[in-house]
DNA sequence: GTCTATACAGTGATAGAC
DNA sequence: GTCTATCACTGTATAGAC
């Protein structure tokens, strides 16, 4: 029989959605055992290192994942469609506007310090890879990279100003003009 | 003779100091005391609402200061000058790419809910003086409004990957960039 | 592997001396 | 108006039963 929760890696999830929910310091262990319905020394079990080693596996999941289905596309052939397939994703990631960037956030707060070299490789593999397909179609290196840092800044703006002005449509329309503006 | 702190009022930029660098779930009684060197005692004096008095002075400065300083100049006559000064006193005010919107990082916790209209309204704010003095210098009502979201965004954005990235310089590279695309 | 119980530091907040 | 002492509570983390 299918247990309900048996890995660790089954739990990852769960602890991104509450970290995304309240951040770092306001993900509390009460918070965290009800979004993941395991008792504390569950949770222990699954990560001795307590809520840094939570965190840690959050970012990794999350590297993980646009990786795959983000940074990989935009390394490979075909530039001009892995740059619509990233705005889809980012689209579809975040929810149209409605969920937060992890990342984003640990940047801004002091949680960059601790997590540091997970965060500025999140944003370095970003902007790396657009900045590469950018080349591909045909941009300079220099005008490649700057358009990059534009877009990932302006995603991550967008997503501030969604959020901020509870508008989640904020959020499609910026990503609509970026995406004009590189294609 | 002249005390040290002797206003409610002396208080609230060091507060802001604490609330930007830690977040306000980090900005603990301890850091806060540190950061104020006043005791607990002395603090519950001047904010008996702990915590969210604290915050809501701290967010009232900052509207203050804004509205003075950058929305006040671009709702005037001269809007060239006022958008440049825009972009001026945004540098002064984030340190060139070293400091981080305390409002952006409100935007991106749960601390939005409990400061909504704080939130929403300095954000309103800003892309609506902004808006109007595009207007003046011969935009259509539509595409001045788009411009001016687009900036804003662009400027929290700058700030998220400048911290990320733990290089000011791209702040200030992506300022340039927003400042030259509005003249 | 999951639970209960619990340790023990740190939390926001208050009271009272000065 | 500022300090010290202290409150009740919640925080993270651990130990041990099952």
């Amino acid at each position: 029989m299918a247990r309900l929760v048996a890995e660790r890696e089954d739990v990852v999830p769960l602890l991104a959605e509450v970290f995304r929910r309240y951040g770092f310091e306001g993900a509390t262990l009460a918070r965290i055992t009800e979004g993941t319905k395991l008792g504390k020394g569950s949770i222990y079990h699954f990560f001795p290192g307590g809520k840094d080693d939570m965190a840690e596996a959050v970012l990794a999941l999350i590297d993980d994942w646009f990786a795959a289905n983000v940074f990989a596309p935009l390394r490979g052939g075909d530039a001009q469609g892995a740059i619509t397939r990233m705005f889809d994703e980012t689209r579809r990631y975040f929810d149209a506007g409605n969920k937060v960037c992890l990342v984003g956030m640990f940047a801004l707060g002091h949680e960059r310090d601790r997590f540091s070299s997970r965060v500025q490789g999140y944003f370095k593999a970003w902007i790396d890879a657009l900045a590469g397909a950018l080349r591909h179609c045909g941009h300079g290196a220099r005008e490649a990279r700057q358009l990059a840092e534009e877009t990932v800044a302006g995603i991550q703006g967008a997503l501030v100003l969604a959020r901020a002005l509870q508008e989640p449509k904020t959020f499609e329309a910026a990503l609509a003009r970026l995406q004009a503006r590189l294609q």
